[in-house]
DNA sequence: ACAAAAGTGTTATCCATACACCCATGT
DNA sequence: ACATGGGTGTATGGATAACACTTTTGT
């Protein structure tokens, strides 16, 4: 045990969401840019002081909600952030979760509080406020490993997707190519999806069959 | 973000300690006894409130130290329990650590604080204060999971063992039977360990040559 | 007709598993 | 001499990895 100084402890606890998303063939993820001094201007993830009555997950579902929109997501905690100075203003540990999100039906929400809020690319980050990078790389590596040993990615799909969409997930992710029939024996085998009967036309090629998650909550799987 | 009431947040920080040895063919936890209500005479985790100017790493490093005497073995977050009912008390978000032991070299401390410190096996727990329980199944969970794609074991056996030793960690805590010439032979083509060139004597049968782990710390390797 | 991605099976290689006996020591 | 765990190699089967062509659409 540390001390029993309880009356006088003086620090604060924060929420922040990594919440990561596949567009334009690379993940990305969602940072708001700061009007406040001392970070003002630098970009960080969203977040913000744990209330009383709340817990952890919970304030996490709100940022998520109030920055996307989206609540029918994969959201996690990741770990806790609690070095020393990691904010100027004062001792803070941060709780932070990681979100998975589908680049469809995301409606991004400035507000008040922020100059600015976007996707950025998970390999050309701005600098970030805070010890944000750190969440980031750590949030990036738990996805990579996650999406190898449950079903993780149906968070990062439209709820109706092909099947070169759910390998191109896979090889973003991994950084690496997949062969592709091979991908879809494994896939097939493990029986996570099932076909919708429609499929994807308008393209100048032939149309892709439309598959969709049987269960859009998390469940354990070998998948490579 | 949640809200901004930062100066009136009124939230504690403590941080929890999952000890866990091998004893006796079986996993261990180490607990403490409580002396003050309300959790009196109930058993719980190592633990205590944060201090302001020390990270939560060092705050775990310092409990470990004071229940067991050791410092050298593999320490790691494993995840912030923040359930608003979790301490009647008031609201305490906790921080928790497991550690890995090695039965050699122990030296439980009974301090004034506690009624008692013993260990106990972890199928077969008393009635743990505040969400102790699924710290404990949390951190096994961990363990199980860890021991198969990194070589954390070594923090769980003494300096020198035997490959039987070695083969007795997998067995008890991923609860199966494994083929002795297979885990040998796989242990071997790993090169995580080298003999020592001594045997183990004294016992009614052939010498066990021992050996120990090349690195005591954190690498990623697929065991099983 | 051409471009572009969808869709589909077979073979070879590698790795995981199953399996049994002799060895060195203490009693 | 007997009991006890230590130590060792091979053969088989299943899983993984490599690989190329036809189909369907839009332009």
């Amino acid at each position: 045990m540390v001390k029993h100084h309880a009356s006088t402890q003086n620090i604060k606890i924060a929420v922040d969401a990594a919440m990561v998303t596949i567009r334009e063939g690379d993940l990305h993820a969602l940072l708001i840019q700061m009007k406040k001094s001392p970070f003002e201007g630098l970009w960080a993830l969203p977040g913000g002081l744990l209330e009383e009555d709340e817990p952890t997950l919970k304030a996490a579902t709100r940022i998520l909600k109030t920055q996307t929109g989206v609540t029918d997501v994969f959201l996690e905690q990741l770990a806790t952030f609690d070095d020393v100075d990691r904010d100027p203003a004062g001792r803070v540990v941060s709780v932070a979760y990681y979100a998975l999100l589908s680049d469809q039906n995301l409606d991004l929400k400035t507000t008040e509080k922020y100059s600015d809020v976007r996707w950025w690319p998970i390999r050309k980050l701005p600098t970030l406020a805070y010890d944000h990078k750190q969440v980031v790389q750590e949030a990036i590596q738990r996805i990579a490993a996650k999406i190898q040993y449950t079903n993780i990615v149906w968070s990062l799909l439209p709820k109706e997707f092909t099947l070169t969409q759910l390998q191109h997930v896979y090889e973003i992710i991994l950084r690496k190519n997949l062969d592709k029939r091979n991908f879809r024996k494994r896939i097939h085998d493990l029986k996570l999806i099932k076909p919708t009967g429609k499929t994807r036309t308008g393209m100048a090629h032939r149309p892709a069959a439309l598959y969709q998650f049987k269960h859009r909550k998390l469940e354990y799987v070998q998948v490579m």
